[in-house]
DNA sequence: GTTTAGCACTCTACTATTGCGAGTGCTAAC
DNA sequence: GTTAGCACTCGCAATAGTAGAGTGCTAAAC
C-alpha cells in the first residue's frame, strides 16, 4: 500500500497521462515504451503498469485496452510530475487588455471569467464572496416605497451598488429617512462591511440608551440591511461563463450527468459552497473528479486560485472542465490570471 | 396545392398529431384507423395519408414507419383542430399563490417563469421590455464615484431600482449633485420613462436658455442616464428558467443543436428579438419549429402570450419546448398565466 | 367513385456469428 | 531485473439473417 513508486514508474505514469490527455485513448504498453524515451521493452512497461494498477494509479477499461489514469493517478500527476507550460507574452497581453477597464467589480469579474473560458476552452468562473473583507461602505441611502417598505441603497467600494428592500413597523417620511441615513453615514461610511456586520452595529446598539428614538430606528434598519444573506446579492457574486463549451466534450456526453451539472450551475449553491471552502487554502487548488465530494462534478476537474490584495484573500477564480484536461496549460493560465487580477485590484484600490 | 382538406382527413390529422405527441412514435395506418373512432379500414386511412403527405402535413421518416406531423401539420393542428384542456382550479390556485408576493417586478417575473417551467415541464420565460410605457419615474439620485464618474440611481414604479454609471466632464461635489437631483426630481418624478426619454428632456433643453448652469448640467446627466440602452439592464429584463429540462427530451439529444440552443439562451439577444416581435400582435402566439427563422429553435416550439394592463402590452411570457409538446395543455397554461399576471399587475398598480 | 381486402415490397431494429487487432499476463530465458 | 515469446481475452466492426411494421398498388366490392 504505502509502497514507494520507482523513478521509472513515475516517468511512465507521466508519459501515460500526457498521452491520454492528448489523445483520449487508453495507452498500451507498446506505445508507451516507444513514447517514454526510455530504452525499455513493452514487457517491462507492462510490469510497471501492473504495479501502478495495484497502487490504484491506472486502470484498464477492459482486458485488452491500454491503461487510463485514475483520479489518484491524475492527482499524483498534477502534484509531482507535471511540467507546466508558461504563457506566451501575447497571451498575457490579451489578459491585460481585459483587465484594463474601469468598470465595476461585476464587470471585471465577467470579463475575467470570459478570458478564462476563452483561453482554456472550458468553463470559467469568478467568485466575489459576499463576506469579502476589503469592501468598505461608501454611502447608504433610504427611499420610501409603498406601504411599510423601504429601499436601502448601499454604495460599496467606489464601484458597486447593492439594493435591498426592508420592511419596517410604520411609514416614514422622506425627511425622517434622510435623517436616519445621515446618522448612519456619519457612523458607518469608510468602515468595512465585515466590521459593520459583526461589530459596529452591535456597539452602536449597546450605547443606544441615551439616544434619540430616530437613531434607534436607524440602527434597526441598518441591521436589516446588513444582516440579509439576500439570495439576490448572493447569486450576483458568482459569475460563470462558457458553460456550453462543456457540451463539446465526449466524456460529458451523458445527458443525465450533463443535466445534473447544468442544474448545479443554475442553482449555484453547491458550487459556491465548494469555492467557499477554497477561500481558506490560499493559492492554487485543484479538484479532480469526485474529490470535491459533489457527485455532479464526477467527470470534471476544477482548477481554482484565490486572488488577493495585501495578503488578504478577496475571492476565487478558476475553470471547470473534464478531468481529462490539459493541466500543464490550464494551471498556469489560472495561476497567472489570479495574480494579475490581484495586481489590478491592488492598483485600482 | 390550394386543395381543400376533407373533413375526415382533418380528423385523421388531429388524431395522428395527438397520438404522436403522446407517444413520440410514428403513427401507422392500422393504429390510426382504430384510434380515430371512424369506421374505416387501414387502407382508407392510407389513402388519406397519401393526400396529407402530398399537402405537406405529414411525412414518413422512412418507407416502413408510420407518419409524423410536419411543422405545417402542427400548424394546422394548433390553428384549427386543437381542443384545449382547461386548467383545474387547483392549478390556478397554485399560480395565484405565486403571484401573491409583493416583491419587485424582477422577483415576480422569476416566480412566474418558474411556474411556467414547472407546470409545463419545459423552459419558462418572462420578458419585461425596457421600453415598457407604464414605468414611471419615482426618484432619481446621484452619487459621486471616483474620478469623473457618477452613479445614478433610478427608482421606477414603486419597486424597481436601476443603477447606471455615467461619465461627466469634471468632478462634482455631493452638494452639487444633490441640487441636480432635486431639480430633476421636481421636473421628472411621476413621469413615464417613455415620455422622459422621448419628449420631456428635449423640452427642458429647449427652454434652457434662461437656465442656470447647474440645471443645464443636470439635464446633460439625465440624458446620459435615460439614453443608455445599457446592456446590463437589457439583460435583466429577460428571465428564463428550467432550461435544463430541455435536456430531457430525446428530440433534443443532439448535442450540437442543444449547445446552440443553450448558447442562444446565454446570449439572450436573438431570443429577445424574437420576443420583441411578439409585442405587436397581442394575445397568444405560437412559433412552431423553424417558423421563427432562428435556426437554433429548429426542433422547438415557443408558446407565448403578452400580458397587459388597461389594454397596453407590458411584456411577453411563455414557454419553450420541443415541437412535439402537449399544446392542448401548454396553451391554456400560458394563456391563463398571462391573464393572471395582467390582473395582478393591474391590482398592484 | 369510394372503400376495402390482399399482397408484394421495403426498411428498420435486433440478434447472432465471425474475424481482426490491440493489448494483456504469464513463463522461461537472458 | 529485463526481455522475448505466446496463448488468451476482449471489444469492435462487418456481415448476414430474421421478424415486424407499414407502405403502395391493384383489383374487387359497395
Amino acid at each position: 500500500m504505502a509502497e514507494e513508486i520507482g523513478e521509472r514508474a513515475q516517468h511512465l505514469l507521466k508519459v501515460l497521462v500526457e498521452s491520454y490527455i492528448r489523445n483520449g485513448q487508453p495507452v498500451g504498453s507498446r506505445l508507451l515504451a516507444r513514447d517514454s524515451g526510455l530504452d525499455v521493452s513493452a514487457a517491462t512497461v507492462r510490469n510497471a503498469m501492473a504495479d501502478l494498477e495495484e497502487l490504484g494509479m491506472v486502470s484498464s477499461p477492459h482486458t485488452s485496452a491500454g491503461r487510463i489514469p485514475t483520479n489518484k493517478g491524475y492527482r499524483m500527476f498534477v502534484d509531482s510530475l507535471l511540467t507546466v507550460k508558461p504563457l506566451t507574452d501575447r497571451e498575457i497581453m490579451t489578459l491585460n487588455d481585459q483587465l484594463g477597464g474601469d468598470g465595476s467589480n461585476q464587470e471585471l469579474a465577467a470579463s475575467v471569467s470570459d478570458y478564462l473560458a476563452g483561453m482554456t476552452e472550458m468553463a470559467g468562473m469568478v467568485m466575489i464572496p459576499r463576506t469579502a473583507k476589503r469592501s468598505s461602505l461608501r454611502h447608504i441611502e433610504f427611499m420610501p416605497l409603498s406601504d411599510q417598505r423601504i429601499l436601502a441603497i448601499l454604495v460599496i467600494n467606489e464601484k458597486d451598488v447593492q439594493n435591498t428592500v426592508i420592511k419596517v413597523d410604520r411609514q416614514y417620511t422622506t425627511v425622517e429617512l434622510q435623517q436616519a441615513a445621515n446618522f448612519l453615514n456619519s457612523e458607518l461610511v469608510g468602515r468595512e462591511l465585515f466590521d459593520v456586520r459583526h461589530r459596529i452595529l452591535k456597539e452602536l446598539r449597546e450605547t443606544k440608551d441615551g439616544m434619540e428614538q430616530m437613531m434607534h430606528q436607524a440602527i434597526s434598519m441598518a441591521e436589516q440591511v446588513f444582516e440579509q444573506p439576500a439570495s439576490k446579492s448572493n447569486a450576483d457574486d458568482f459569475i460563470l461563463s462558457g458553460q456550453t463549451r462543456l457540451m463539446g466534450f465526449e466524456e460529458l456526453s451523458n445527458m443525465e450527468k450533463l443535466r445534473g451539472l447544468f442544474e448545479a450551475f443554475n442553482e449555484k449553491q453547491e458550487i459556491l459552497q465548494l469555492l467557499d471552502s477554497c477561500l481558506g487554502g490560499d493559492g492554487l487548488q485543484i479538484f479532480i473528479g469526485d474529490e470535491s465530494g459533489y457527485g455532479v462534478l464526477d467527470e470534471c476537474s476544477m482548477v481554482t486560485s484565490s486572488y488577493q490584495v495585501d495578503g488578504e484573500v478577496l475571492g476565487i477564480l478558476g475553470v471547470i472542465g473534464p478531468t481529462r484536461m490539459a493541466y500543464e496549460r490550464v494551471i498556469p493560465i489560472v495561476d497567472v490570471t489570479a495574480k494579475m487580477v490581484s495586481a489590478a485590484l491592488a492598483q485600482s484600490k
